[in-house]
DNA sequence: CCCCTTCTTTTCCCTCGTCAATAAAAGAAG
DNA sequence: CTTCTTTTATTGACGAGGGAAAAGAAGGGG
């Protein structure tokens, strides 16, 4: 058992009542009526369970809405206070921690960075601390309690213990990193998967609200891809799922890191583009922004290396599609600041490579500021914070 | 409103009871406090849940258990009994209807096939009613009543509309299967995809059993893939999911009749070998059967055929094990006949192009008579027996 | 014959959520 | 200005469902 340091609780305690604050936290301000509508329970049960939530200050009545319809009693709307608490977010990559203090909306209040010299446990625990120290002070200048500390690690990670079973990027294998985090800061801390931290903020706070199933592929350094099937995060049998990197694309293709040839990453990813442009052009190419101001300049043989990476990310979305059959895709990443040099490529593929009403699903591109991560990572930990026990809450 | 025709409702109303009986109908006899346990209710609820459905004789206290432990008071096992309840499970093809009888354990009682000449809905429902009727003739001798009836289709199947909404292979749009059929009928009628229906029949019935994460994939005249995520069979928001066979393998492969190339069912879907074997041949070979006594026969050029095809057969299931990490993999199908001829080649490339610990699902094969997709269909309508409001009942 | 162990059942209780009736807050109608 | 209509919110009674605890049941062992 994971020591839970002692901190304010929330006092939804019943599935009704989570379900009812879940659904006016990601849909906005919500009349009584409405959130009783869209849970499938009855207006009493609404009232109930918004009660005591009001005398706690996590919801507040919202002002009148403006475009009230002329007949009947004003509805009076809900919504979440989302100064009322505030949470830790704290993404973990080989070089860097990078932290941002939220809101309960998950709003970005605050952020910090700090660079990491090395990559064994302890190291890393102890830059967490310092930004995660620095951000508390943020929180206490704004008076608010922080309740949760998200922490988002890339690789195999189980959320339910709090452990990271293992991590190729710090080279770490089974660490309690919950459980160790936790001590060091004094705070209940949630672990989760990068990809799914994130994945989770747009499900409860982004492009993801009211859907059930969907995708977010993140195009960077790695290609990566996490799914919301049934309304609950996949976490995978095996602690690996969303491996939508190395799906083979041509296995004729480029060597890629994992073994194998032709992944989507071989192609997509930041390196193997840069590997390419360099090939292309003879210019020596240091990393992707540089890649990307040849390609707007013209330099021949430049886009045509994006466009095979759209080609690429198409048909890894349209392998996706093929087999989930998504409602949405949304494509996020640091790699979307070239995005307009593939996005026709991935459109097109997409539309070609899926198999009949698979090409319908709707595909957004979100451009993600890095500190996205963090506040993916602060996404779990205020899903921790409002339903404790379910370590993969649904919608 | 589809018209549901009177006949016995099942007893379980909560779905506490539903979901104990699920328990015991899929793990066999369990004692009251083993089902407690996996259902995570308490021993009191499990006793009020069983009572009312021993009554009922859908439950029967089994034989005590031989290899009792000395200690305590013997354990009163119960299980369901399968006598009690017939089921029709029916499948269509484009050219043959083909039908079976199972009780409610899913075991099959007698089967039917009749030829289809005309794939138009009228035509179809009639040859339907035919199969049925005999089949509940059979049902009639053994003086046990029909609860429901399952059909299969492949295509676009909205199961809780009971619509086909599209099924290329018919070439139906928006037929309201469910209602005509149980018009005709007369007895409750469940539509669903084929491959999902085969996907029921594992997870209920089958080696997905007792799994929240799991594949079926179907190998033959297409590639299938059915898959269980959270529990829950994979619908898809559009209607299209487990599309594996139009998953690319090779995108300099041959032309697949979907528009793309390379596709896993151009690869190595019945009539794509048997276009191979010719070719490496110039033998005029007419079916998989044929091909497969080539291979066998050691014709030069046939067994790489099958190579190839079990190679394409790995890359999707690596695709889909990098996507979702099942916990299992279960191949089957009329292809299975071949088996012999791509297993490595199956094992192989999956071990190859699976990512880390994605490789470690374990894949089962299981020999499918051709009963099997009736059978699925059966499976759906046991479900819809036991649970009528949920569309995509968990295990 | 009594005790011990384990499974099952019973009894009581409590929680949660629905139902139905009521209150509340407007504008509309007269 | 009063009363009606319409919609939203609240209240309180009720009941179903499941849990806790204790008793009961069915053996074996001392």
């Amino acid at each position: 058992m994971r020591p839970t340091p002692r901190v304010e609780t929330f006092p939804a305690n019943t599935p009704a009542a989570s379900q009812i604050f879940t659904t006016v936290l990601s849909q906005g301000p919500l009349t009584r009526l409405e959130v009783a509508r869209r849970t499938a329970l009855s207006p009493a049960a609404v009232t109930k369970a918004v009660k005591p939530l009001i005398e706690a200050g996590y919801l507040v009545e919202d002002a009148a809405d403006e475009a009230r319809p002329a007949l009947g009693r004003p509805a009076n709307p809900v919504r979440v206070d989302g100064g009322r608490a505030l949470f830790l977010g704290v993404k973990v990559t080989g070089d860097e921690i990078i932290g941002v203090l939220t809101d309960l909306c998950c709003r970005t209040r605050g952020a910090r960075r700090a660079p990491l010299a090395d990559r064994a446990p302890q190291p890393v625990l102890t830059a967490i601390a310092d930004v995660v120290a620095e951000l508390l002070s943020q929180a206490n200048e704004l008076g608010v309690g922080v309740h949760g500390v998200g922490v988002a690690v890339s690789g195999d990670v189980d959320r339910a213990e709090g452990v990271v079973r293992y991590s190729p990027f710090l080279n770490w294998r089974d660490v309690p990193l919950a459980e160790l985090a936790s001590l060091t800061v004094g705070l209940p801390v949630t672990v989760d998967n990068d990809v799914r931290a994130l994945t989770v903020a747009e499900q409860w706070f982004g492009a993801g609200v009211g859907l059930s199933d969907f995708a977010v592929v993140t195009v960077g350094a790695g290609i990566g891809c996490g799914l919301v099937v049934h309304g609950r995060v996949v976490a995978g049998a095996h602690g690996v799922a969303g491996e939508i990197g190395h799906v083979t694309v041509d296995p004729a293709g480029p060597p890629c890191h994992c073994g194998n040839r032709g992944c989507v990453e071989a192609i997509a990813g930041e390196e193997a583009i840069v590997r390419q442009v360099r090939e292309a052009t003879g210019v020596e190419v240091r990393d992707a922004a540089e890649a990307v101001t040849l390609a707007h300049r013209g330099v021949p043989g430049v886009r045509e290396v994006y466009a095979r990476a759209g080609e690429a990310i198409g048909r890894g979305i349209a392998t996706v599609a093929n087999l989930l059959g998504p409602e949405r895709v949304i494509i996020s990443g640091e790699g979307l600041a070239a995005y307009d040099l593939f996005a026709e490529q991935i459109r097109d593929t997409l539309t070609a490579a899926a198999f009949g009403s698979a090409a319908q699903c709707d595909v957004q591109t979100r451009p993600l500021p890095f500190e996205e991560w963090a506040r993916g990572a602060a996404a779990t930990a205020i899903q921790s914070f409002i339903t404790p026990d379910d370590p993969h809450p649904s919608r």
